[in-house]
DNA sequence: TAGTATCACTTGCATTATACAAGCGAAAAA
DNA sequence: TTTTTCGCTTGTATAATGCAAGTGATACTA
């Protein structure tokens, strides 16, 4: 049954997908993160730290930090503006579209009180793939696909 | 800017769809129990303790009391042996499999060492309504997906 | 019927992560 | 030159998790 063969570091070589994603955003923060990034727009620090629901500094940081060292985000200086950073997601990051698709929907459907949009839920249901497609090419040119708040 | 309103718990009505998610699932192990629920036909605590991430009992026991609250579980005394106790997906449960393949899908991209198995992200791919038809049957019946350990 | 094993937890304590408030250094604006 | 803005870091309190051990209810065994 798997035994931990030798050395015995936890975690070595299990390779469950689902447990690898888990490392990667199992937490009550990052992909709330990669959301304001996919559909709010957002890219500057004070921008995470705005959201609703108050991310602490400290922690917002060691996220953005995990996020980039996994290769999710990619991070650089604002040219136009040296004082600022710019977050931006990679194409691993973005890839992640079609799982937070299916966690807006299941909320969207269980959360009787969802803010979720429901021309959004309605074409997620109809038209997937068109919705998708879409949401790429929005979130790609950091388009906001909520209003102003989230 | 959604200020505080009046008697000023954290978190009331946000209503983000994702953040309604993750207050449910967004830990290190829930995800782990329910991709157990629905893809390794388990329903007993002890096989929960018995995958190889090794989850504490104390925090299995937390989780399932709280997917129970939640609703996307249930739980009662196996007829069979009164001393065996059987967590079962609810129908909101089972509603998170589009999101659990989305993650498989996800992790089998970019984990170089994932197990998740070929066939299983091929098909995923090519045919995901198909899929997810013999999955939900599958788990429904408690037919594990993949080989008898995780 | 007494003793043992199984199973689903609980309890206590050490370690780690997160929350909150404050501060700091570099860049830019005044 | 001073003040602001911005992206963090630091310190400390609190909460979550990890680990080992124990408990009570059922059931199996001699």
């Amino acid at each position: 049954m798997a035994k931990r063969t030798g050395g015995g570091k936890r975690n070595d070589r299990l390779n469950c997908p689902v447990h690898f994603a888990l490392e990667i955003f199992g937490d009550r923060w990052t992909l709330l993160v990669i959301r304001d990034l996919m559909f709010m727009g957002k890219r500057h620090f004070h921008e995470f730290i705005e959201s609703p629901e108050r991310i602490a500094s400290n922690v917002l940081a060691a996220r953005l930090k995990k996020l980039e060292r996994q290769g999710l985000i990619s991070r650089h200086r604002d040219p136009d503006n040296r004082k600022q950073v710019i977050y931006e997601l990679t194409e691993k990051g973005l890839d992640l579209l079609p799982t937070l698709l299916e966690v807006i929907r299941w909320s969207g459907k269980y959360d009787p009180d969802t803010a979720a949009p429901r021309n959004f839920l309605d074409r997620a249901a109809t038209d997937r793939d068109g919705l998708m497609r879409d949401l790429t090419a929005a979130a790609k040119q950091r388009k906001p696909v909520v209003g102003g708040r989230s």
